[in-house]
DNA sequence: CTGTTAGCGCGTTCAT
DNA sequence: ATGAACGCGCTAACAG
């Protein structure tokens, strides 16, 4: 298999503006030490070479995954499917969280899990190891499985509960509507935009203020999380 | 943000079975030159530490990044969803990838395009370039533009276009059936199972002598499917 | 057959 | 406000 590597890295970018690899990094993560003329330059070079980073990359060095785990009953998915009738999870669900994260530079991957099975545990364990999401989406019957909210809550990842009033970690969304999932989504990315470290007691989150763009991120404003 | 780290990692495996990192490399990627009794001991440090390898990093080190691309017109998934109709793609294509893939430890990512738009390339050179899929799946009206076909073939990146009859690049599938997108993501995948660098004329490949990958677990038997 | 050496692309400390 | 150096987890050459 032909070696496929970067076509254009953040490196390129660098000499095409002249600049070193902190500074397009910079750029990249719209911080703000930078100078205007900098980010200009840098930012042309990044056009013109259609630079785009490497989420495996970013991933590596420890920031964000930029992706968004959702988990949906196997059995049941399959029985759907093989009935061709499944208007049901893909359309409400996975589109709606799918837009969102789209907006936003992210990605939502499907794992379907069997919540029956006794090893729920693992095959999340392994998909989260696999995948490292930002977040997690859950939808019925996860989530109300302990096991697994559990699991999430103790390795800190963020989740979304859909169709799940009972109270307990993560958000619970109870709405049926096709939102739910499109606003668990937005929850899930705007606690990324604050450093989250949340996620041990009832959250109470404002989606409200929320808004939208990339990969950007501002360091202030701690998540309204009391208690 | 809490600094997303491996929990477990290659290297711990290595300590606890008291061999190389190389060795569990090979071991996890099932490869010939491994003494049994190695195999197992490695196997079983393994299965103790639960580990399972990053994707990313995997990726990183130039190997595959087990990871399909799905690419759908996006104003038609959009107004499939807002009429909740949409029996359509998601059911009959994604699906049956979907579970395609994930009986190989493959995960199957949707990225919506329009392909009307002048920047199709963009937006696809920008998915590739962040995800570095190991193939891609082009459903309709995508499976016959010429811009998109176009990258691929010179990226050299496997790919199937279902519901085209047009002659080319990649692999067509006709079928409208609701495993066209499994078997393209088969063929894809069986591919990628032999080390490919095709793509430069008319393929030929069996699916039929095509059988699991060393991470795949064997589930029950897949629909029917001929080629 | 197994261990060692080198990076992959990017974010992150320090230095400057 | 910038740059240099190091490390992340993993695999691909090369030894031995």
């Amino acid at each position: 298999m032909a070696r496929r590597k970067q076509a254009v890295t953040i490196k390129h970018v660098a000499a095409e503006a002249g600049v070193s690899l902190q500074t397009v990094s910079r750029v990249i993560n719209n911080e703000a030490s930078v100078r205007p003329e900098m980010k200009v330059r840098v930012q042309s070079a990044i056009d013109k070479l259609g630079y785009v980073p490497s989420i495996a990359a970013q991933r590596m060095s420890g920031s964000r995954s930029y992706i968004i785990l959702a988990l949906n009953d196997r059995d049941r998915t399959i029985a759907d499917w093989r009935a061709r009738q499944g208007t049901d999870w893909v359309d409400q669900m996975l589109l709606g969280g799918m837009l969102s994260c789209a907006e936003n530079g992210y990605r939502l991957i499907i794992e379907l899990v069997d919540t029956h099975n006794d090893h729920v545990e693992r095959e999340l364990a392994a998909a989260i190891a696999a995948l490292q999401p930002d977040g997690v989406i859950l939808t019925p019957p996860h989530s109300d499985n302990p096991l697994i909210t559990g699991l999430l809550a103790k390795r800190q990842i963020p989740f979304a509960r859909i169709g799940s009033r009972s109270t307990g970690d993560g958000i619970a969304l109870t709405m049926d509507d096709e939102g739910a999932a499109q606003q668990a989504t937005q929850h899930l990315l705007a606690l990324g935009h604050r450093s989250i470290g949340f996620i041990a007691g009832p959250a109470d989150y404002q989606l409200s203020g929320w808004r939208g763009h990339g990969r950007s991120r501002d360091e202030h404003g701690r998540p309204a999380c009391h208690g």
